[in-house]
DNA sequence: GCAAAAGTGTTCCAGATACACCCATGT
DNA sequence: ACATGGGTGTATCTGGAACACTTTTGC
C-alpha cells in the first residue's frame, strides 16, 4: 500500500529519486520585479541560466534546504519563503529521475548584498520580463511563482515582505504597481491600506528630494503575512 | 511508534529519497464531507488508518501516480485532482527518508463504486469531523487539504466537481453548506450562482418527493474549474 | 388540505472606484 | 518662484446580506 515493506526493498536504487529544491528569489529594484538566476557551468544545459537550488541532504528538511540555497546564492536569511509546487516529470532532467520541490522567496532590496553572489559562481538578477532561456523546466517554475505572487497580492499582505523596516506609502504603492504591472490610484490605495490597520506611523519622515518629506510606516506585526478580506 | 529503525534506509552516499504520492479523496455523502482512508496491515503504524498512496514508479509522473492510486483505492478515474503540498520532514517515516507529494481529489458521490474498495485491503469513508488517528503526518495533510478546499470554494467553481452531470440548485447549495459547515441563504445563493452564468438549465426536472419538482442544471463547461471574481 | 421542498425581489449597507487640488520641501 | 512628490475628501456605483411568502407536487 503506501510503502513497500522494508524487507522487499532489496535493490536500494529502486523507486528512489534525487530530491532537490529550487527557489525563485524575487526582489524589486528600480520599480521592476526581478529574480535571481545562476549560470550553469556544466552539462546538461551548460551556459544556460537556472534557478538557485540543489540536492536535499539526507537529514535535511525541505524548507531548510531551500533556506540554505537562499543563503548560499542570494546571501539572505530570514526572508519570506513559501513552498510553491513540486515538479517531477520523469524526463525533466536528462541525467535521471529528479523531483524538485520549488519554493519562492521575497527579498527586500535593502537586504541584498552588494555582490549578489555569495558563494562562487555566476549569479545575476533579471527582470521578469526579459529572462534568458532557462534550463530544465525552470521557465515553467518561474511562471507559476509569478502567478502565485500576483494572486496573493490581493488577498494577503504578502507585498509587505518586499519592504524594509520602515517605508513610505509611495514606496509600498510602487511595489504593488511593479508586481501588478499597472498604476494604482494614490488616494484609494492609501485609504485601503491604512484602513486595514496593519501599518503604524513610526513618527519619523523620509527626506529624499526637493519635495515634502514622506511619513514612514512600519508593520504592526512584521514577519507575518495575513489573509485579508 | 516505538519502532526501532534497524533498517533505516537512508543512503548516505547518494542524496536520494523514496518519493510517494498520497491522495486526500473527498466526497460528499448525506450532506457530510467525507474522505477515504486505508487501514494499515503492517508496521509502522499497523492498525492505524492512512491516506491512499504509494511509491512513484521510476518512469511515472507524479500526477499519474496519484491518478493510479485513486483508481486502485477509490475505483474512480477522471475526477478533479490537484497537487496540494509536499511533505518531507526527515523523520516523518521511521523507515527512512520519504518525500510525499500530496494531492487532493473530489469525487461526486454518484461515481462511488458500491464496495468502496477496488483492490484488496481495508478501505473506508470517514466524516471529516470524526477521523480516527492517522499514521505518519497524514492528519496534517488532511488538515491542509481541507483548508485549501474551503479557500477555493469562494474564489472558484471547485464545488461543481462534486456534482453529477445534472443537479438541482438545492443539491449544489447542500454541497457548499457541507464544506463550509454553515447554512446559506437560499435566495442569495441562487442569485449569485445563476448570475455567474456557469449553469444552464437542462430542461428536465427532478421529482424526488411529495413536493414541487426541481429544475435540473448542468455546467456550461464541465471538467473545468474557473476562478471567479 | 396538508406537508415539504422549489422558487422568487427588494431594501440596505459596505467597500470599491473615479476624480483634482493644496502642502512642504530643496534648489 | 518653481519643480517635485506628499498628502487629502466626496460622490457614485456595485456586490453582498438580510429577509418572507407563493408554487407545485405527493400523499
Amino acid at each position: 500500500m503506501t510503502l513497500t515493506a522494508p524487507s522487499r526493498r532489496s535493490s536500494p536504487a529502486e523507486d528512489t529519486a534525487v530530491v532537490t529544491t529550487s527557489v525563485v528569489v524575487f526582489t524589486i529594484r528600480g520599480r521592476r520585479l526581478e529574480l535571481l538566476l545562476v549560470g550553469r557551468r556544466s552539462e546538461p544545459f551548460r551556459g544556460y541560466w537556472n534557478l538557485p537550488g540543489g540536492n536535499v541532504l539526507p537529514e535535511e528538511d525541505l524548507q531548510v534546504c531551500a533556506e540554505r540555497k537562499l543563503r548560499e546564492k542570494a546571501g539572505v536569511e530570514g526572508v519570506y519563503l513559501e513552498q510553491l509546487y513540486t515538479f517531477g516529470r520523469p524526463d525533466r532532467d536528462p541525467r535521471g529521475r529528479v523531483v524538485t520541490v520549488a519554493y519562492y522567496a521575497l527579498v527586500p532590496p535593502s537586504r541584498l548584498r552588494q555582490p549578489a553572489a555569495a558563494d562562487a559562481g555566476m549569479v545575476g538578477w533579471f527582470a521578469l520580463d526579459g529572462l534568458p532561456a532557462l534550463a530544465f523546466d525552470h521557465g515553467e517554475i518561474v511562471g507559476q511563482a509569478h502567478r502565485r505572487l500576483v494572486a496573493k497580492l490581493d488577498y494577503s499582505t504578502i507585498a509587505y515582505q518586499f519592504m524594509p523596516e520602515a517605508f513610505t506609502l509611495s514606496q509600498l504603492q510602487g511595489v504593488y504597481e511593479s508586481i501588478l504591472g499597472e498604476p494604482l490610484d494614490k488616494r484609494n490605495f492609501r485609504k485601503r491600506v491604512l484602513g486595514l490597520g496593519h501599518l503604524v506611523e513610526t513618527g519619523t519622515v523620509c527626506r529624499d528630494g526637493s519635495h515634502r518629506p514622506a511619513k514612514l510606516y512600519r508593520l504592526r506585526n512584521p514577519r507575518t503575512v495575513e489573509i485579508i478580506k
